[in-house]
DNA sequence: TTTATATATGTGCATATATACATATGTTCA
DNA sequence: TGAACATATGTATATATGCACATATATAAA
């Protein structure tokens, strides 16, 4: 399958559509979208793999926790032309985010 | 599923991107993507009908063909900003175009 | 009205996908 | 080192998808 056709299936799906949603407002680490999507941990876990193979994303280790984020601006100006909106608030952030800040 | 993941998983697949990829170049009646796809007539009329459902493409009747198209120039700039490109000659066109042409 | 052509649909099949549960792996911290 | 937490993977299962073949439907032309 082409690196195109690749991206638009890595979108076509409402719970990865969610998550990437999510991560236009902000970077969020993998255990934030269990709450956002209402799926298992494990779920998650396989729809970023399928979001990272599709150049969809990106992440980097903090710790213990991966944190995602939209893989580069080039990405995400394509995903904000198709009228995608970013969810504020999509979920509690665990405490990732106080790690990075201190 | 929402209209958003709708529209990308219509393009996440090869056939269906193939054709879309066809009409940007130019309008072409459904019989044209058999040759362009190499896929049964039957397949080709499912995977229209999908890219129709999602709002992608179009069509009009003229005569015992459909001409399908983009849906409209909104729908275009969309997937030309995403890089994807026209495929031009894409096949041999029926002869539908020189009926319109009267 | 019969015939040819274009498109749609019924059906079956092989494969892919999304999901959850259980468990494994990897990282941090006490 | 061992406990706690984050993420990945093995496995099973239900459903969705892509495809072709056969057939139905619709339109146009003879």
């Amino acid at each position: 399958m082409s690196e195109q056709a690749k991206f638009f299936k890595a979108l076509g799906d409402e719970t990865r559509l969610t998550i990437v949603m999510c991560l236009l407002n902000k970077d969020h680490c993998a255990c934030d979208f269990t709450g956002a999507t209402k799926r298992e941990q494990s779920t998650i876990s396989r729809h970023l793999k399928v979001l990272l193979e599709a150049g969809v994303v990106q992440y980097r280790r903090v710790g213990k926790n991966l944190i995602y984020s939209i893989k580069d601006d080039e990405t995400r100006e394509k995903i904000e032309n198709f009228g995608i909106k970013a969810i504020i608030d999509c979920c509690e952030s665990c405490t990732v985010k106080i790690i990075e800040e201190k």
